[in-house]
DNA sequence: AGAGTGGCTTAGCGGCCGCTAAGGTTTCTC
DNA sequence: GAGAAACCTTAGCGGCCGCTAAGCCACTCT
């Protein structure tokens, strides 16, 4: 991938993230760029595309990501999980907030890689919550997943702590919650 | 208020939720609620207004329901919010997700209005959460009601499980997380 | 020097969609 | 039954914006 590229989709994350997809012509993104609207069209096909594969690479790194860390293994494999996931959270706000705000917007094919990429990373997560507790059902371990996913990603909504102090808390909470035993093994 | 405009309050929720408010035509929610496009006009000032009207009216149930839940007072005020927010999280997924994703095409003036009711929101989680545990310092305090928010507010991306279920894990984390004790008093 | 290439420019088309205009029909009130 | 009001209709304007067309400039390589 061309330098330029990756340049662009980052000045493309940032503009999404701040006024919606919707909100932000080419020209706009020409404009942040230093160059004018159609130059777009010499590195992406289209603004679609590029929305496209902005987050086809957010779910790919994602995925990447936790299988390095499941590849691992060890007894200690979703705390990993969690702090990586953390620092994604931390470190990249805006693709975190456009990945969930705009994948709407995006293609029907390249929503279906999106969600195909983010399933295969839920299943990841289940299946290490479940080597953990096995008395957990699959449904239930995924709703967990899923709300894990909410409490961390929440960063674009909270104010800015410190980097460190905001992964504290993140991974607390997030680990507190993994770890709450169900009343009833359902 | 009158009852057509609440039903297509509604109808128009659902779409938002499904297809994002900027890929929804006049026409669609015309359609939806069985009458033509500009019938819409008869009711709300604009899709734009129709929208903020729909934001803020969360806003202010999300607020007043939590400030009902805190005048009781009582020992149990945060496990009262929880489920509370959990409720609602459940019973209107569709809400949930026009207000996370669509309030960036709302008015600016809709905008504000809508954050700082749910700065109150938060406020009052926080105060609750401070009283539980005093030695959080404030803004930790905000990060994590925000942390529970999102959890919570995991909703819209849980498959479907049987209600009475997902409200018990959503509690159950939730409290889970809230009660986790700093390792360090910031 | 000349050819090819990568990256840019401006001008402008075309489609979509929010919204308005102008008027019809039903329902309610007296 | 007349008048008003509530609610709806269709036709169509106007603006915005993604995208294309056509061509300029700078740099590299032979």
């Amino acid at each position: 991938m061309s330098k330029r590229r990756t340049e662009l989709l980052t000045i493309a994350a940032n503009l999404f993230a701040e006024r919606g997809f919707a909100n932000v012509t080419v020209n706009d993104i020409g404009d942040a760029a230093g160059v004018s609207g159609p130059a777009l069209y010499h590195h992406f096909e289209g603004k679609e595309a590029l929305l496209g594969e902005m987050l086809i690479g957010i779910s790919e790194y994602l995925l990447d990501g936790g299988r390095k860390v499941a590849v691992i293994g060890g007894d200690e494999v979703l705390e990993r999980l969690v702090d990586f996931h953390a620092r994604f959270a931390v470190d990249d706000r805006a693709l975190i907030t456009v990945q969930f705000r705009d994948l709407v917007h995006a293609t029907e094919r390249d929503q279906h890689t999106v969600r195909t990429l983010q399933a295969r990373y839920v299943t990841l997560w289940v299946d290490e919550l479940i080597g953990e507790q096995p008395d957990l059902d699959r449904r239930t371990a995924r709703a967990t997943v899923q709300a894990i996913f909410g409490l961390i990603n929440s960063t674009p909504y909270s104010g800015s702590l410190p980097r460190q102090q905001m992964l504290d808390i993140l991974t607390r909470l997030a680990l507190a919650a993994l770890r709450s035993v169900p009343d009833s093994p359902a």
